[in-house]
DNA sequence: CGATATACTTAACGATGTTAAGTTAAATTA
DNA sequence: TAATTTAACTTAACATCGTTAAGTATATCG
C-alpha cells in the first residue's frame, strides 16, 4: 500500500526539482531571460511537463519568491530572542535585512520588484509569509514605543517608514553597483541610524 | 540649400515620434510586454525603421528613461528658487520626489528599476542628468549643514541616506498598492520627517 | 489478461528581437 | 535632361519564446 505515497513523493521530489531548477536559471540569468525550455533541459524533461506541476511562469517565479521570504523570515526570527535592548534589536534587524537582499540580490529582486509585476496580488496578504515578516518589524517597533526609546509615534506608519528606508538602500545598492557610494557599511548604518534618531524622544 | 536641413529636421521628427510611441506603450504595457513591431505599428512604419534610428530596444528605453530624468530634474529645480528656509526646501524636495514617481509611476520605474537591469552603465556617470538630479540633493544638505539646521554630518552620505528613503517609499508605494498603507501622504510626509528629525543637531 | 489512469512527450501556434538583403524614391552629378 | 549615387524604408527570414492540444508509453488495478 505504499505505492501511492511512493508515488506522492517522487511528485514532490521532482516539483522540487523543478523549482530548484527555477530558482538558479532565475538568478543566474534574470526572470525574463529564462524560458521554461531551459529550466526544462536542466532537469532533463520536456517544456510541457514543468505545467503538470506548475500553473504557468509566474506560478514558478511565485513559489521561489514564497521560500525568499521563508528564508528572509528565519534570519530575523534569529535575532528576536535577543531581549536586551529593542532599539539594538531594531538596528541590527534592520542591517540583517539590508545584508539578506546583498547577500542574493537578485532573490531580492524577484521577490520585491518583479513578483509585484507580474502578480498583482503582492504576496502580503493575511496569513502570508510576507505578512509574517511585516509583523516581525511591527512589535519590534512597538516594544521601542512601550520602552519609550521611541516617542509616541504611530506604529503601522513607522513600521512602514523603516521598511522603506531599509527597501530603498538596499535596492540602490543592487542596482547602481556602479555608483558613488559612501563605504557601503557605513551607508546602510548611517541610514538606519538616521531613522532611529528621528525616531528617539 | 535648406534640402538637408529640412531632411535633417524630418529624421529628428521621426525619431521623437518613435520615441513617443515607445513611452506611450512602455507605460500602458510595461517594458518587456512591448514589442518593436507594436511601436512600429502605432506610427505605421515597418519594425525595421525603428533599428535605423535606436541602436535596439533597449536604446528606446535608455532614451526614455533620459527624458524622464530631465522632467524630475526640472521638477525639482522650480522648488530650488525658494532661499528661505533649507530644511523646508529639502523636505517640499522629497515630497516633489515622491509625487513625481507616484505621478508616473511607471516611467519612475522604467528608470530606476527596470533600466539598470539592462543597461549596466546606470545613467548617473558625469554628467549625466542623473548626476545633476543627485548634485541638486547634494546642494540642498551641503546649504541645511551650513546654516547649522543640521548636525556635522557628511554632506555624500546624507544625500544618499536621503535618496534611500524617498525611493523606497516611491517604489513600495507602486508595488504593492493593495498593502494597508497609512495614509499616502502621513506615510510619506512621516518617511522624510523622520529622516529630517534624524539629522538635526 | 484487459482496462484505466498516470506521467510524460511531440508537434504546433502565434509572437518575440534582430539581421541581411532588397526596393523605391529623391538628390546629385555629368 | 539622363545616369548614378545615396538615403529611407520594407520584406523575408532566423532562432527563440510561453503555452496548448493531442498523442504515447508505462504502471496500476480489476
Amino acid at each position: 500500500m505504499g505505492v501511492k505515497e511512493r508515488r506522492a513523493r517522487e511528485k514532490e521530489q521532482l516539483r522540487h526539482r523543478i523549482l530548484s531548477a527555477a530558482r538558479e536559471l532565475f538568478v543566474a540569468e534574470g526572470y525574463e531571460s529564462v524560458s521554461m525550455r531551459k529550466i526544462a533541459d536542466m532537469i532533463d524533461y520536456s517544456p510541457t511537463t514543468i505545467y503538470l506541476y506548475y500553473k504557468d511562469k509566474a506560478d514558478l517565479l511565485d513559489s521561489v519568491c514564497k521560500e525568499t521570504l521563508l528564508n528572509l523570515l528565519n534570519t530575523l526570527d534569529r535575532l528576536r530572542k535577543d531581549k536586551s535592548d529593542p532599539v539594538e534589536t531594531l538596528r541590527r534587524s534592520g542591517r540583517a535585512y539590508v545584508e539578506f537582499g546583498l547577500k542574493y540580490p537578485q532573490d531580492y529582486k524577484l521577490t520585491f520588484v518583479v513578483r509585484p509585476q507580474f502578480q498583482k496580488g503582492l504576496g502580503l496578504e493575511e496569513g502570508s509569509v510576507g505578512e509574517k515578516v511585516f509583523n516581525y518589524l511591527r512589535t519590534m517597533v512597538s516594544e521601542c514605543i512601550r520602552q519609550k526609546k521611541f516617542r509616541q509615534v504611530d506604529v503601522e506608519t513607522t513600521g512602514q517608514v523603516l521598511w522603506s528606508a531599509v527597501h530603498g538602500v538596499t535596492l540602490l545598492l543592487i542596482d547602481f553597483p556602479d555608483f558613488p557610494w559612501t563605504e557601503k557599511d557605513k551607508l546602510i548604518d548611517t541610514v538606519i541610524h538616521t531613522m532611529i534618531e528621528g525616531l528617539k524622544p
